[in-house]
DNA sequence: AAAAGTAGCAACCGCGTGCCA
DNA sequence: TTGGCACGCGGTTGCTACTTT
């Protein structure tokens, strides 16, 4: 039998515009069979790969901002190179983009963001603790549900510049955050503080 | 200005898993 | 139960653009 050349690397608009019609008719599934129906002459992964990271709807396509870069660090530290998992927590983002994202260059902040994060637990803990409530708050205020586990520094330093109160919060000092901090933001696994203790006191 | 080196990203590849007949 | 198919995932490759020398 006669296999037909398929194409492979970089795609072109028509390529992609047709594709996009074709999923807008088929749906997302059976990409080997929708790759042969569509007349491109690509693969169905290939095609399946193109939807995914870069025609599928609602994606975004800018840089990743510091918040997510924060988030996959954390997530990552998390959940290890489970890329798909990772992006679930990140809205428009995909697995690729993440995966490319961390080996290119956040492997390299992981240290200096952990120290930072380390700095916030053991210095200044009034205060930080205090951001560290505010991150909290409005982190699962957020309408995404992906959201609404986070509870640790991931965000609060974008947040120390920010001028609003958030009432009804509890102000904590230092002893109390250590525990508290925990019982109130971590307990979920998604916890990822780097403070000295938690290792202790997930145990 | 040009060559070499590096970084970033899109795409490919192989393997594991789940589903169904 | 099992074999085949389709899909999803993570690692890897290769191309392009940018930076450095």
């Amino acid at each position: 039998m006669q296999e037909e050349e398929l194409r492979r690397g970089q795609w072109l608009e028509e390529e992609d515009e047709r594709l996009a019609m074709i999923v807008a008719i088929s749906g997302e599934r059976r990409w080997d069979a929708l790759a042969k129906d569509s007349g491109l002459k690509r693969s169905g992964k290939s095609c399946r790969l193109r939807w995914l990271n870069y025609l599928r709807p609602n994606l975004k396509h800018g840089h990743i901002t510091a918040d997510e870069e924060r988030l996959i660090i954390r997530l990552q530290k998390q959940f290890g190179n489970k890329w798909s998992k990772i992006a679930k927590q990140l809205p428009g983002r995909t697995d690729n983009e993440i995966k490319n994202s961390w080996r290119s260059h956040l492997r390299k902040k992981a240290p200096v963001y952990e120290q930072e994060c380390f700095e916030d637990n053991t210095s200044n803990s009034e205060q930080k603790s205090s951001i560290s409530n505010r991150a909290t708050v409005l982190n699962s205020s957020n309408s995404d549900d992906s959201f609404s586990e986070k509870g640790d520094c991931y965000s609060a330093d974008s947040l120390a510049n920010e001028g609003t109160l958030l009432d009804g919060i509890p102000s904590w000092s230092y002893e109390q955050s250590r525990m508290e901090h925990h019982m109130y933001f971590c307990s979920s696994n998604l916890c990822s503080c780097y403070a000295p203790w938690t290792s202790e006191d997930n145990n």
